[in-house]
DNA sequence: CTAATATGAATGAAGG
DNA sequence: CCTTCATTCATATTAG
C-alpha cells in the first residue's frame, strides 16, 4: 500500500546483534514522542523525512520506520482513549452493582472507522510518556547534547516538563 | 496494541500475591481453549465481547485479555506448527547430506503466505489441549456447573471427546 | 539461586 | 483509518 521506503539496518555488522526490524533508540523514542506530543499527530511526508533526518543521528532509520510509527501511535493513543471513556462510562453505569463490572467497548473488527479530526486533543494526558523508566538515567549519563537542544525547542504544550519547583 | 483493562486480583488480599498481569483462571482458560478448537480463532469484537462476559463470570477479565489470548493463541499455535512443517521438510530435505542440521527456526521477515481463515485445520493435534493436566482434576471437584453448561453447548466439531469405545 | 520455559502484553510492519 | 501478523519484551512458573 504505502510502501514508502526501508530502513534496513547494517547486518553486515557483527558487533550488533542483527534486528530484523527497527527498533528506536531511546532518544529516538523522546525525540518522536515530542513531537507526537507537541501536536504533530499525523506529520507529511515533508515532515516525515525531516524527522527521519533528525532520528537518523541517534542510529539508522528509514521515512517508512518513523510513518508506521505514527500511525501506530495515532492508532493506539486513540485506542486508549476510547477504553478509558467506556471504561469511565461503565463504572458510572454500574453504579449499585458491586457484583463485577464488564468494560465492554474495544475496536476490532469494526470495518470503516469514520474519518475523524484527531487535533491535539488527547495528547497532553499522563499515561507515561515523561517518567519512562529507564529512559530517565539513560541519559543521566550526557549521551547526546543533540537531542536536548532539540528538546528545548519544541513548544511546552504538554510535554515533559518537571513541575518540581 | 489496545489498552488491557488491568483486571487484577484483589490487591486487599494479603493472602495472595497481586498479579501484574492477568492469569486466566483454569475455568477460563477451558472455555478458552474450547473456543478456540471450536473454530472460533479470531473472534470478531461482538464475539469477544461475549467471549469476556462469559470469562468474567470465573474472575475478572478484561476485552483486551481476551483479545489477546486469542492472539496469542493464534500465533504460537501457528509458530508451532511452522515449526514442525519446517524440520520435517529438514528431515526430507537433508537425504544424504551427513552434515548436522540444528532447526534454526529462522523465518526472517518473510511476509505470510496468504491463508487467511484458520478455521478447524491445525487444531486438533495433540500439542496438549484436552489432556490438559491439572485442568482435569480440578474440575473433579465440581466447582462450576456454568461451565459445564457452557461446554456442552459447543459444537463437537473437533473438541476434546473421549474416545472410550 | 539460576536457567529454561510458558505466556500475557507491547510494538513494528503490513494489508485492506 | 482499521485490523491483523510476527517479533519482542516482561514476568510468572517450573526445573536443575
Amino acid at each position: 500500500m504505502m510502501d514508502q521506503e526501508r530502513a534496513s539496518e547494517s547486518p553486515s555488522t557483527p558487533t550488533q546483534p542483527v534486528r530484523s526490524r527497527w527498533s528506536p533508540k531511546p532518544e529516538q523514542i523522546l525525540i518522536l514522542e515530542s513531537i507526537f506530543n507537541s501536536g504533530i499527530v499525523n506529520p507529511p511526508k515533508d515532515e516525515t523525512v525531516r524527522i527521519r533526518k533528525m532520528l537518523e543521528k541517534f542510529g539508522a532509520v528509514g521515512d517508512a520506520n518513523v510513518f508506521y510509527w505514527f500511525q501506530n501511535r495515532r492508532s493506539r493513543s486513540r485506542r486508549r482513549q476510547r477504553q478509558l471513556q467506556a471504561a469511565t462510562a461503565a463504572a458510572v453505569t454500574t453504579r449499585g452493582a458491586e457484583d463485577h463490572q464488564h468494560v465492554t467497548t474495544m475496536s476490532m473488527h469494526h470495518h470503516h472507522g469514520g474519518a475523524v479530526s484527531y487535533s491535539n486533543s488527547e495528547i497532553a494526558l499522563g499515561y507515561g510518556d515523561c517518567s519512562n523508566s529507564s529512559l530517565a538515567n539513560y541519559f543521566q549519563n550526557g549521551s547526546s547534547s543533540q537531542l536536548s537542544s532539540f528538546l528545548l525547542g519544541l513548544s511546552s504544550d504538554g510535554v515533559c516538563e518537571s513541575n518540581n519547583g
